[in-house]
DNA sequence: GACGCCGTTGCGCATGGCGCAACGGCGACG
DNA sequence: CGTCGCCGTTGCGCCATGCGCAACGGCGTC
């Protein structure tokens, strides 16, 4: 069984409720490798009864979460999520500031352009261009990325409160490839040239063939809230083409960060921890919430989307600066 | 209580289970206007006890499905919704495809360009391509759009079997603003102005202020598998500019079919059923697989993600055409 | 300091979720 | 064509879980 019963012999409640538990385990198993399962399949790997498999997977199709192949029986992931994550995006307003700005990138690179932040102890990216080149690094947006040997995570990562990095440094760091670095010494020295030349490179680290550059993207209070990578196979990115593509991307994170109301300064740099953020996993991440908006919406439209009472009015925005001036 | 007791007096049980219902039915109530709930109102909402709600939320925050904000105590949708999405959106590989023709299009006509499919019965967003215009639609993917008034939903709604478009509008046709077109006369006569055209029109039927053009997208067997709309603001697109858009996202549907191997002919052009599709609702962009592939991945990359056992391989495509020559 | 509202948690109880057994459907095999 | 094996689904009895109630601590307001 993947999770203790609530209860057990009365002692211990982890206040949480085990069929929802399950259905969540049921969503997480589908992967990029296996988009489709069976409900044997993953009663064997949930180590659960195949008819609970198959109610669970029931009720999630009935919210539109999966869907079942009517010629297979085999279960996807439903569209329902799709929505939800559209959703789950738009509290990251500063996507629609960064949009344009990292398509331009993407376009002069020829390279692909990722805009991430942390959720938790990994890297997830919310946005991407990519350039009008046939060969090209395809990632996706919601894809969950390590902190240790990614482009995308190690600017997120150097810039975590001190205690929260000896703590993820503290576990074994999972090694991807055979040039993954997993010795905390030597990832704490590739941190302090993060901090020192303001971007972050990793060749082949995660996957092979790919290389990477990225840099961190501050909010008002400078705080680092998300990062940007440029990314592309690897013969076509030498380390001297690196470290250009690290000024480039590090100039438009800086570009980003100015319009989010960051002042470069000496003091401003070090990471600042909000009252009670550490009662909570810090993210630097947190949404900037002032009024209500809806995805994709434009920041400086007012009221609520939909507009007045009965008129629908749709997400028509004017992108460009919304912090100062 | 919004879900009927899986047993009823032992009269009826609905295969499903009810604390999932549950946790489906709270992360639904996440919308555009309202991005953070708390616990109080989700519980007035759902008519159900807020410790119930307390405790769906906890677990669903232990999967990443939600988030709570600190200092407010209030939930918002988690980055665990972005993963799976991405994982979802995978299945409709014509994105590869389509995504560079969208761009074109966007930057030729200064619009937003959306590509939709049919989940059940509205039209939901799966890719988008913007264009350097500071004044635009912001649509976003995962979206849903009604089928009636909408140029994604018209051209998906024209296409379907006519025993499912007779369902359709046996139902009360919702009116959401003052050019709401709720007469099913006057709507079937708008599908088969979509069948001569290949086009449809709909300005300011759905949220005032907005304007859009829609054509269907065509598989390599004829059946309409997905929509591609262009859209903005209607200032600026007149009923003569939305003419010569919707010629123009027509071309670029064609084009995209074209790509799934679909050779226009008269009797290609009406939709065929497929055997066991009626046992349930018929999904014209029901997924293509032939070989496991991640999101974003491009067609042609042999093997699965990750490539050979122990080596992770970074989704690097080849844009372009797939099917024949 | 009192009040009201929020979200959380301990607890007893009723019911919903569970596993078991059996079913029908389907593809492979001889 | 009949048999076999595996799939996903469903009826059923049992009990472990999920539920609502009551009470709690925290926080903002007056």
């Amino acid at each position: 069984m993947i999770t203790r019963p609530q209860r057990s012999a009365r002692g211990e409640r982890s206040g949480t409720i085990q069929s929802v538990e399950r259905a969540v385990a049921v969503l997480k198993l589908f992967g990029e490798a296996e988009p489709e399962l069976g409900v044997t399949e993953l009663a064997r790997r949930l180590k659960l009864h195949k008819s609970t498999v198959s109610r669970l997977l029931s009720t999630l199709e009935s919210g539109g979460f999966v869907q079942q192949d009517p010629l297979s029986g085999r279960y996807r992931l439903g569209l329902q999520l799709a929505t939800l994550a559209g959703l789950a995006l738009t509290q990251y307003e500063f996507r629609d500031i960064a949009r344009p700005l990292l398509q331009e990138l993407a376009t002069r690179s020829g390279e692909t352009i990722t805009l991430s932040v942390l959720d938790g102890d990994v890297a997830v990216n919310i946005e991407q261009a990519l350039a009008p080149n046939p060969v090209k690094h395809l990632g996706w947006i919601g894809r969950r990325l390590p902190l240790h040997c990614t482009a995308a995570g190690k600017p997120l990562l150097a810039f975590l409160p001190a205690a929260q990095i000896d703590r993820l440094l503290s576990r074994p760091l999972e090694r991807f490839t055979a040039r993954t670095v997993t010795n905390p010494m030597l990832l704490r020295r590739e941190l302090e040239h993060v901090h020192a030349q303001g971007f972050a490179i990793a060749q082949e680290e995660y996957e092979v063939e790919l290389s990477a550059a990225g840099a961190p993207v501050r909010d008002h209070r400078g705080e680092v809230v998300a990062s940007i990578t440029v990314s592309g196979p690897s013969f076509r990115l030498p380390l001297q083409r690196m470290v250009e593509l690290g000024g480039a991307v590090r100039a438009t994170a800086d570009r980003i960060s100015a319009q989010l109301g960051h002042r470069p300064a000496g003091a401003a740099v070090m990471a600042t921890t909000r009252p009670h953020a550490q009662t909570r996993e810090a993210l630097p991440a947190a949404p900037v919430t002032r009024t209500p908006a809806g995805p994709g919406r434009a920041v400086g439209v007012a009221g609520r989307a939909g507009g007045a009472k009965g008129v629908r009015r749709p997400q028509v925005g004017i992108a460009g600066p919304v912090f100062g001036s």
